[in-house]
DNA sequence: CTATCTATCCCTGAAAAACAGGATATTGAG
DNA sequence: CTCAATATCCTGTTTTTCAGGGATAGATAG
């Protein structure tokens, strides 16, 4: 019985890439694709895919919380981040919403059919890139509160803390001891790396 | 006479993509691809084709230099911008450096065959996602100085005006004379803001 | 040559953030 | 329930940034 895989990637040139890819392989049946988080989770309600080939940067919403969502409703759909980013973030996040496998968009037809195979057994496939990423950085073991989130986003919008304080209904000693805690855990001594720290791990 | 094309992609399925998508299509020729800058070089000292697809993000250097690189040494060889991100610096910079046309990844067949088309008489191409951008933001006819661009990532750095006066051997009131430009320029009011707007334009 | 741009330097005062100590509720998981 | 994490608030001091100014020298372009 063929894997039958689905693609959800919203540039065409990828799509057809893959199905080209896949074309000439046996053992793998092409069961469509969509550009976008809705027609994905539309076609899933008529079919259903063994794989998913998932890209983690859709229209409009990211892959990230789709492979969450579809994991809930169709727990036995195994799922496969597909992107051009080898960012322990993004891997760490779609793995833990559910996904088997990651893959970059660099990958050769052999890589994504090792994929493809691993992960339709029910085993979990990483790239060799996205391994090592995954190896080679022990960092980042830190996680942000509801409230440090929304406290970083502010001063990234450029308010102060009294602003910031009148935003949330809160003291702005608060927000100071916020701000506080952002600069410990980033391991920063001020605003400007702060912020650079955030946009490079995408938090705003 | 077909048109030959060629392309620098280091996106495997990306090429394939597009190969299969011009498959189908007559008037072109594939010449071939390259995954990165040095590959495309060496190809071109032995063929000549008529129309580059050049990705912006190569492994080796930026699609950006190759493409001024590429015109400087043949000028007959039309180039297309190619890239997910459709971004106003991005479009502009490849334009600049000699391109004729700038597609994002997300284009149809029909899309990038007019594209193709269009360069290879001489004409230029934008995607239409690619001119709202260009024509949709006025912004941004602001220019940094190659001192404030030092101080600006010194300032990502994480580093004090007092720090930054001493690396630069200058006063650490000219460095705040260079923050207040910097603030001015990004039109933003403090330093978090000004870090964010410097990470979303790849100022640092 | 003149005007503009760039880089350099200086000042003052106010506002904001960083730093260093706390403390006290609430909540949630084991 | 208990303990740890989270969110809240407080009082200081020191440092940095922000917001106004103004000034000079050199390079560059018209």
């Amino acid at each position: 019985m063929p894997i039958k895989i689905f693609i959800v990637d919203d540039h065409y040139m990828v799509i057809e890439g893959i199905r080209s890819l896949l074309q000439n392989e046996k053992g793998v049946e092409w069961a469509g694709h969509a550009t976008n988080a809705v027609s994905c989770l539309a076609f899933l309600q008529q079919h259903q895919p063994d794989v998913i080939l998932m890209d983690i940067n859709l229209p409009d919403k990211s892959g990230i919380d789709l492979c969450k969502e579809v994991k809930e409703m169709y727990p036995s759909i195994f799922i496969i981040g597909l992107s051009t980013f080898n960012q322990q973030s993004f891997i760490q996040k779609m793995m833990e919403n559910g996904a088997s496998g990651y893959v970059l968009k660099n990958a050769t037809s052999e890589e994504l059919m090792e994929a493809i195979n691993e992960v339709a057994k029910g085993k979990t496939y990483l790239s060799f890139e996205a391994s090592q990423t995954m190896r080679h950085k022990p960092e980042n073991n830190f996680v942000l509160t509801r409230r440090e989130k929304e406290v970083l986003t502010l001063i990234a919008d450029g308010m102060t803390n009294n602003e910031i304080a009148a935003k949330l209904f809160i003291g702005s000693t608060t927000v100071d001891t916020h701000r506080k805690n952002l600069l410990a855990k980033f391991e920063v001594k001020n605003t400007a790396s702060l912020i650079r720290m955030a946009a490079q791990k995408q938090l705003i």
